[in-house]
DNA sequence: TTGTATGCGTTATCAG
DNA sequence: CTGATAACGCATACAA
């Protein structure tokens, strides 16, 4: 409301506050972030008036180094454009702000050199909590390394907390991807299904092993499981985009799919990958062959038909790593967020006795 | 309860550094942020190693008060899970990184409140760019509220910059939603279409009625526009949401889709929605009658047919907002990106004379 | 080239 | 309850 008189360029600092009101900046900073309730309620309320006055904001890293702490939690992920980081991102935002937080982000783009660089310079920061989401430790170079760092943080006084990162000796939050998948391949053996193919990924993707494990594990517990039952699904490697899932169902058309009912796709962009290679060679989805897919994006229920896939409570995730940050450290137990399976078109009931 | 010693060692400061080297904390400083090149080669390196061996890092915040200025970007969006808001965070993140500077995120989850009380605290933080995305300046009270907070900061030295927000005193980059939607007419219309159908949201929502706008633009530059060629297209008010496309279509399509040969929906969801609607009824998208829409969102690809759209540069988006606020501030014109025509199935080209 | 001293904005300590 | 004043970790005039 009131516009500046003089161009001054510089912001109010608790000094100009206190001035002001007439008081010391002692009272001032009482008065203001009321670290103690002695102060005269009078001369509170002039602090207070002084503050909205001049639209004073005290500085943040002053706090932080007169308290020696700060109020920030550090976010890494591998790409924030990429739906499953961004929501795991809205959840630890989402529970940072609760606590009153501020969360700062970097990406490190894939890269383990990067993601290093990323945490030393974090370390800088000072934050309360290092949140690191979809890490890359397969170059056991940068690995090590990695974990120091993020030890000697951690013994600074400082929270690491790891998303779908179980071998790591830190806390962690993970999705149940084997459990998931295994209640996938029961729910499409109740809805009738017997004879399945599993498009996956190198076994060097954690991610795809768990879910392959899963869903044949799932097989195996079905009580007619065995040669004349259940048999061992079709494993069809290939890559984990798209384009492999394309490929792989391609290559299934190819060796004669009269064997297999149903596809399980380790993820749910490969399977919409191969929905369109087995139309592309005339078998129709949802009908000539069931499709199912692993971790709900939102597109499953854009292709035609809806696909079935296996929901992954991302923001969840996010939202318990800030909760596993903030307990207190003993009592932290590792984190398993369950996966939801989610019946679409792609996947109908099968008529008992159709063949 | 106390509080338990657990090694809990405190981090390395730079006079713990200057020790380890036998040197001044002045000589310390200079020789790892290199302010200034005097410091012999002898006491630099070992300064370096004191720092390697410590494993040091600078306590930013420190730093910060000591400079009176910080290396930090804040970005405040609408909702990080938003493939729209989180493409535009990862081309800030990106172009902050390749300037050296640290990104704290806010998420204003659609609250205009919120949004003002993170603008207020984000100020504390004194960074050098404040970027607000997707801002929801409708109700009037808290956006003359926001506008002095943010001039409040610029005046102290900052710089603000606005993502698709056309209207506010700040630099801006925006995308050119008109220009979009008037190239897709004219492309439609070169792909042989001449009868067409809008489903747009209410006027209020200032990116529908560009969209709109643009396109009817389009169809009268054409040379034959007028009663004879181009007609003034049907225009179909519904929500900017999937459900918004559905219905908007069902209507379409009982009103009678004789004289409608394309619709253009003005954002992918609604054209998704639409899709379904119209297969639900029995007529074909792609083949009966064709369907665009706008922002190329990625199930664009995986619909059946797929989705022409207009592709918009989100990422860009970002990259452009740090580049403009890194630039002097008086020669800082505010951006428009152009948006990018993409043609796919669900509006193949249209044999002339057909009807 | 190096060290000393001072200041940055805030909180915390310790006398009044 | 209040006000000097000493930290906090670092950068930088100024002096040596």
């Amino acid at each position: 409301m009131t516009a500046m008189e003089h161009g001054s360029t510089a912001p109010p600092t608790l000094h100009d506050v206190a001035r002001e009101a007439g008081v010391s900046v002692a009272t001032a900073s009482r008065a203001l972030n009321g670290s103690a309730r002695n102060v005269r309620s009078e001369n509170a309320r002039r602090v207070r008036a002084a503050a909205a006055k001049l639209n004073y904001e005290p500085h943040l890293s002053a706090q932080a180094i007169a308290k020696g702490s700060t109020r920030t939690v550090a976010l890494v992920v591998r790409d924030v454009a990429d739906p499953y980081f961004s929501s795991i991102a809205a959840g630890v935002a989402q529970a940072a702000e609760a606590a009153g937080l501020i969360v700062t982000m970097a990406v490190a783009d894939g890269s383990s050199e990067r993601e290093l660089e990323i945490v030393r310079t974090l370390r800088g920061q000072r934050p309360q909590v290092i949140i690191v989401a979809g890490s890359r430790v397969e170059g056991a170079g940068t690995r090590g390394v990695l974990i120091e760092e993020l030890e000697a943080y951690r013994t600074a006084g400082g929270r690491v907390v790891m998303i779908s990162q179980r071998d790591l000796p830190f806390g962690t939050v993970a999705v149940d991807n084997h459990g998931g998948a295994r209640d996938l391949a029961r729910a499409l053996l109740e809805a009738g299904y017997r004879r399945f193919a599993v498009l996956h990924a190198p076994g060097s993707l954690r991610t795809s092993r768990e879910r392959h494990d899963g869903f044949r594990a799932g097989l195996r517990s079905w009580p007619g499981a065995g040669p004349a039952g259940v048999a061992e699904p079709v494993a069809i490697e290939t890559a984990f985009t798209r384009a492999g899932g394309y490929d792989a169902a391609r290559r299934l058309v190819e060796r004669g799919i009269e064997d297999v009912e149903a596809v399980f796709a380790v993820n749910d962009v490969m399977a919409i990958g191969a929905m369109t290679a087995f139309r592309d060679a005339g078998v129709i989805p949802g009908a000539d062959i069931a499709v199912a897919g692993f971790d709900d994006i939102p597109s499953a229920l854009d292709v035609v038909p809806a696909l079935t896939s296996v929901a992954v409570p991302l923001r969840e995730a996010g939202l318990s790593a800030m909760r596993l940050a903030l307990t207190d450290e003993a009592d932290a137990p590792d984190v398993r967020l369950a996966a939801r399976v989610v019946l679409r078109e792609s996947t109908p009931p099968r008529q008992a006795g159709r063949r």
